[in-house]
Parts: structure tokens; C-alpha cells; sequence
RNA sequence: GACCCCGUAGCUCAGCUGGAUAGAGCGUCGGAUUCCUAAUCCGAAGGCCGCGCGUUCGAAUCGCGCCGGGGUCACCA
């Protein structure tokens, strides 16, 4: 609707118009304070400017009403063009808000170290990377999901360590000692039990079986976040390993020699990232001649952007934040855009419980585990509860106000309104169809109001996707919810003369928090 | 010290491409059920939008400077 309405603006007016909804709904469904910045062009008061502009787009067919006040330009759409928009919609579900942009995406996310179980702060970025990949597409972006696997390093045959040791502390009884930097938590002991049933005893005699170790306690981990993400409908298209990357690490350091990126000093291989913004250069090969994770980063991306892409967008955890200036770094260096590749980056997430608060940490083992979260509140709400805030912004929340089954749970609310619609059809005996080429007429100013709320999904969605900022689309839903519970409040349905109308109007509420709920990745109910 | 995020109602947070009277949920107090799901709805109380300066016709929103809170600053991954 927004973009019909720009265009015709467009049409009468040669400058950027900002089109905004009005405070006051009363006012109309769009409004624009264009005036004020013609004023200046022309030399004009505004209120003049308005008036004007008012007598031009009157004539519009598209809009029932065109006033100007205090400089604002205010527009009321027609209740033809909204009839017929749901009309429309209720007979394409599948087509309802979508989008036609032909971009394609590379986004990655999760990418967490296979070391351990999920915990709650992994849950925010995989949820939201799910989520904008879901309404991407929809938006009809090309968009595949990626798992970047830190499968080599230290940290791999730490966990191998841990396990070892582990084993033969718990299974083979033995005395053991640990060293200061181990893997803690129940996982390991788990992981140690299977692991001498599934290699056998005579693997843990000696610390030279740790690297055969390592490697089947990292495929076991890698399945168990794979269980993790599946509980709450997370899946990958691609699953990229570190450790494979290293064998194009020649080649790409050859390029990078070749652009000057890079030069030899104290023994060591350093890349001249602050040519591009970065406070200081960084290894990428040490003395030893092994390169560093920045390395095997700056081959993933060397990788990434010769598969083509428009756009490149990453997921990570705050901590990574001083990454980005050298991943950038390098990219520039390859000749390529940097700008095509955008860091999203997910804060921390706090957990109280009853007011109590816990902290995560994974070494030592006392971190809240994805999954125990969803297990106490459920995916739907575990999704919800962090589709509510910005990505970039510290999280609080208390398990316990997810557990309600009242307000203060928005995913109960927003399912109520959508259960209450389908046992209006239920009591009312008819299937949905019947009401699609109903007319509106006859329905009220307040009916009208929730039908225009209904149809501003497809610009929820879109301004939500591109400005990188779901909660838009939590907040839209909760918002219709609660405009519909109202309605439902005060409007009776079954058994009166505007039955069809009012029974049209709560299909089409229904078809937009179904729709927008499913982007969310949340499958809205029909009975509660 | 540098960089990132945050500071809006008692609490958790929306609002930030500058725009018309600053919003929601929870909590508190009061009300609505002969009627389609009261898992709902209505009302009230509650705000120097951290502070100051600047830009502007107009600032919660933009800029600069403070103050306060959190996070990150590996040749670990």
C-alpha cells in the first residue's frame, strides 16, 4: 500500500517525500510533512504549500479523503481499494506480502565452536538469522543459510583433552590431572561415558589417541547442536569447515602478496589492515609457520565472495566485534566491495529466573543450555521472546513471565486473536471462502482501522528485513492482536446483519498474524 | 586508553531516515461476564526521554562534550 501511495505522490510532487503514519488515526492512514521542506524551496508558508498539494491528489481514485492541516498533508485511502486489497489477499495467501527483489544472500550464522552444546546466547543469533532468512525470501530474496565450523585448532583437541581425561577419571577410575584449561560440564562426562563405549578402553591408555578422540567428540557435538537447532526449526543449506579451508591458504596468500597486502617482520606474516581502518596489523601466519584463525577467516571470505553473492551478511556475537575492521581489511584487499558484506551483531542475553539472574560461562560448565530453555518455555516463545528487542542491544528476560498463559505472554495473545477468528467461522457454520467477495460496506470507522492495520503487514515485513530490525514485526503483531481483541470486545459477529462483512474483515486479521507468525517461524493456532 | 552497545513510567522495553498530545506489557488501584473463548476488554495513577551545549521553523530522535551501566580490545578459536 506504502509503495502505491509513494508513487502517486511521486507523480505530483519532484522531491523526496517522506511518508509516515499520523499520530492520530484520525487524521487518515498516511500522512507527510513535505511542505515543510518545500516551503523553503519555494518561499512559501507551508500551510499554502499543503493546501495545494491537497487540490492535486484529490482527484486520486486511490484515496477517499485528502486534508491539509498545519502544513501536513494527510491521506485516508479508499474503503474500495482496501476491499478489495483483502479480497485479494485472502484468495492468494501465499501471495500476501510478498516481494519480487531478485538479490541474492549468503548469510551466516550460529558458526558456534563445536565444543559444546548451545547455550542461550547462541539461541539469539540462530533465531534471528533464521528469522531474517525466513522473511527474506519471502520478500523473494535469494537468501542461503550458512554454519561456519571452527573445526580445527587448539580448542578441538582441548575438548578431545577433556574427554580424555574425563573417561578415565569417571569410567577407568584412574586418578587424573587436570590441567587449568579443560572443557567442564555434565556434556563431558556424557561425551566420555559414550565415547569409551563407541572407541573402547584402549584409547584411553595414553594421551596419543586425544586427536582420534578430539575428532569423534567434534562430530558428536556438531550432531547435538544440529539436535538443538532442530528443536526450534533451525536448518542450514551450508556447512563450510575451518579446517578445510587451510589447504587454499597458500594460494590466498599469494594473492594477497601479490596485492601488497601482507609483509614478513620478527618471523611472522602480518596483514596491513589498517590500510583499511584497522587500529593495528595482524598476524596471520606465526613464527612457525602456521597461520592464524584470522587466516582461515580470510579464506572463508576469499571463498564467499567468489561464489558470487550480492550480499554478505554475518551474524556474530558482540565479542567478535573487533573482527569485523580486519575481515573487512581483506576484502578490500582482494579487490572486492567491503560493503557487501554486513556484520550483524547479537549482544548478550541475560536469564533471570524468579529474579534471580545466572551467568554463562561455557568453561566451566555452569552456562544455561539452549535447550533446557526451550524444554521450560517451548520454541515459540523462546523465538519470540528475542525477535523483540534488537539484535544489538543486551537482553533480560525471566523464564517465568514466558510461562504465563495471559498478556504478559505475547505468543498467547497473538494465538488467542487468531483462535477467536477461526471460532467465529466455527459458530458462525461457514468456511472462509464463503465471506472472500463480500463487500464492506456498512462496516464501521473502527472496523475499517483494523482492516488498514491488517494490510500493513507487507510494509512490516519489508521495512523490518531491510532495516535489519524484526522487533518491527513482534511489535505489529502484538499491536494487531490486542486492536482485534478489542473489536472482538465490543463488536458481536455471529447472528448479526454485517455477519459476512465482520466475518471477512477477521479472516483477513487472521490471514496477517498467521502470515507474519510464520515468518517468525511460529505456527499460529486455530483452537485454544 | 581505544572501540561497540545501552541510559525513555516502579520493572522489562518500543518509538530514533528529525515532525502534530512520548507508547506497550508487567506491577499498583478501580471497573466490565443473562451475549461468538474474561487466556479478553475498559479506566486511573505513574515521565526534567541521564546532563549540558549546538544544528533546525521543529530534537527522545541529528552533532559535540560530559556522567552512569554493560561489553570487547590474542600470534585462542
Amino acid at each position: 500500500m506504502k509503495h502505491r501511495v509513494y508513487e502517486i505522490l511521486k507523480k505530483h510532487i519532484d522531491h523526496p517525500v517522506v511518508l509516515e503514519k499520523p499520530k492520530d488515526k484520525s487524521f487518515g492512514h498516511y500522512a507527510t510533512p513535505i511542505a515543510f521542506s518545500l516551503a523553503k524551496v519555494f518561499r512559501k508558508s507551508p500551510i499554502k504549500i499543503a493546501e495545494e498539494l491537497v487540490e492535486r491528489l484529490k482527484e486520486e481514485e486511490m484515496f477517499e479523503r485528502v486534508d491539509a492541516l498545519k502544513g501536513y498533508v494527510n491521506i485516508k485511502l479508499s474503503r474500495d481499494f482496501l476491499n478489495e486489497y483483502a479480497t485479494w489477499a485472502l484468495k492468494n495467501e501465499d501471495e500476501f506480502a510478498r516481494g519480487d527483489i531478485a538479490e541474492s544472500i549468503l548469510l551466516e550464522f550460529v558458526s558456534a565452536n563445536p565444543t559444546g552444546p548451545l547455550h542461550i546466547g547462541h539461541a539469539r543469533g540462530a533465531v534471528w538469522g533464521d528469522v531474517l532468512a525466513r522473511i527474506g525470501k519471502h520478500l523473494g530474496y535469494k537468501i542461503e543459510r550458512e554454519y561456519y565450523v571452527n573445526d580445527a585448532g587448539n580448542q578441538i583437541y582441548l575438548l578431545g583433552l577433556s574427554v580424555y581425561l574425563s573417561a578415565r577419571e569417571s569410567v577407568l577410575k584412574l586418578e587424573v590431572e587436570w590441567p587449568q584449561e579443560y572443557y567442564r560440564g555434565e556434556y563431558i562426562a556424557d561425551l566420555a561415558a559414550k565415547a569409551v563405549e563407541a572407541l573402547g578402553p584402549e584409547k584411553f591408555v595414553d594421551e596419543s589417541f586425544i586427536p582420534e578422540i578430539s575428532e569423534w567428540a567434534k562430530e558428536r557435538m556438531l550432531e547435538l547442536i544440529n539436535e538443538n537447532l532442530h528443536e526450534v526449526g533451525i536448518f542450514f543449506d551450508h556447512y563450510v569447515s575451518e579446517k578445510s579451508l587451510y589447504d587454499r591458504w597458500d594460494e590466498v596468500l599469494t594473492r594477497l602478496a601479490d596485492a601488497g597486502a601482507v609483509y614478513e617482520k620478527d618471523g611472522k606474516w602480518w596483514l596491513k589492515s589498517t590500510e583499511h581502518g584497522d587500529e593495528k596489523d595482524r598476524v596471520v601466519v606465526r613464527e612457525d609457520g602456521r597461520p592464524t584463525y584470522l587466516a582461515g577467516d580470510i579464506v572463508y571470505h576469499y571463498l564467499k565472495f567468489e561464489r558470487g553473492y550480492d550480499r554478505y551478511i554475518n551474524i556474530w556475537g558482540a565479542d567478535h566485534h573487533g573482527y569485523i575492521a580486519r575481515v573487512k581489511a581483506a576484502i578490500a584487499f582482494f579487490g572486492h566491495d567491503p560493503q557487501k558484506l554486513e556484520i550483524i551483531l547479537s549482544q548478550m542475553v541475560s536469564l533471570l529466573k524468579d529474579k534471580e539472574p545466572y551467568k554463562m560461562s561455557k568453561r566451566a560448565g555452569n552456562f544455561i543450555l539452549m535447550s533446557d530453555i526451550v524444554e521450560e518455555i517451548g520454541a515459540d516463545a523462546l523465538r519470540f521472546i528475542f525477535l523483540t528487542k534488537k539484535s544489538d542491544t543486551h537482553l533480560e528476560f525471566d523464564v517465568e513471565d514466558l510461562k504465563k498463559e495471559d498478556n504478559s505472554n505475547p505468543v498467547y495473545y497473538i494465538n488467542y486473536a487468531h483462535a477467536r477468528v477461526f471460532s467465529l467461522f466455527e459458530k458462525a457454520g461457514r468456511g472462509r471462502e464463503s465471506v472472500y467477495d463480500v463487500s464492506l460496506d456498512g462496516l464501521s470507522e473502527e472496523a475499517y482501522d483494523l482492516l488498514f492495520t491488517a494490510l500493513l503487514l507487507p510494509e512490516v515485513l519489508e521495512d523490518a528485513f531491510k532495516n535489519r530490525q524484526l522487533q518491527k514485526v513482534t511489535e505489529y503483531l502484538k499491536h494487531l492482536a490486542g486492536m482485534y481483541h478489542k473489536f472482538y470486545y465490543d463488536n458481536r459477529v455471529v447472528g448479526t446483519p454485517n455477519e459476512e462483512a465482520l466475518l471477512k474483515l477477521s479472516a483477513m486479521v487472521a490471514l496477517s498474524l498467521r502470515v507474519g507468525l510464520k515468518m517468525l517461524g511460529i505456527e499460529a493456532a486455530q483452537r485454544m
